[in-house]
DNA sequence: ATAGTATATGTAAGTATGTACATATGCTGT
DNA sequence: ACAGCATATGTACATACTTACATATACTAT
């Protein structure tokens, strides 16, 4: 019961949506998400703890950077479903469209990087 | 957007999903939900509302009570795959095992005549 | 080993959410 | 029309969420 209550409010959040919209667009490390979304570093990380406790999200380390990823193994069997769920009844709006554009233009380039 | 915020949110209570689980079992009316899960009257009325604004539910009126319905006519789309979901990922509990042998015993005596 | 950087987290503040109590609303049935 | 009851809602309060800022952690790459 609160497990399917923490899956649930996963998705009650407007920031942790855009994630899951950007994340079915292709993987990300935390840094690109900052830029896809333009939130800060603690922001981003956060919400994407979340999403992973919820069984929304796959983290796996690249150099550096720390990538994640939805819809792959470790996901759990509801969390899955609701996913595809969620990728057919999120509409496109202004927002979504704004975090793909900088999503386009974002690279692998960290917070320190990036404050210069 | 938001809508789909709102929908996530209505799912991410106990009560809330205490209330679908019992009226997935039946209709009930407010007075029934109350027995079932032995909460105060505006706790069911105002959890209640949530649910049918989200689109879960379906309100009638018979008599002198109002019966709330799931999963018939006028529940949105989304809702509804929602709920079927739901269904089976809700695992019993004690919790809503005591749920379920109140509402056996629950009958459509209204809060006026149970305060007795 | 160490310096440097990406990511995670402690803390505090603002905001939203859930509930009880009391009261209002609106329908029914006479 | 009115009395009575089921249901809805205003208000206040306690609890939980989300975020920014600052700092800690952990890994990399030399």
């Amino acid at each position: 019961m609160q497990d399917l209550i923490k899956t649930m409010k996963a998705l009650s959040d407007e920031t942790r949506l855009r994630i899951i919209r950007v994340l079915l667009e292709r993987e990300c490390c935390v840094c690109e998400i900052m830029q896809a979304l333009d939130i800060s570093q603690s922001r981003a990380s956060r919400n994407l703890r979340i999403l992973k406790e919820a069984g929304f999200l796959h983290a796996q380390r690249d150099g550096v950077w720390i990538v994640y990823s939805i819809g792959q193994q470790s996901t759990n069997q509801f969390a899955s479903s609701l996913a595809k769920l969620i990728k057919e009844a999120i509409i496109s709006n202004d927002l979504l469209e704004q975090d793909m554009d900088r999503l386009n233009n974002a690279a692998r380039v960290g917070p320190k990087a990036l404050q210069r």
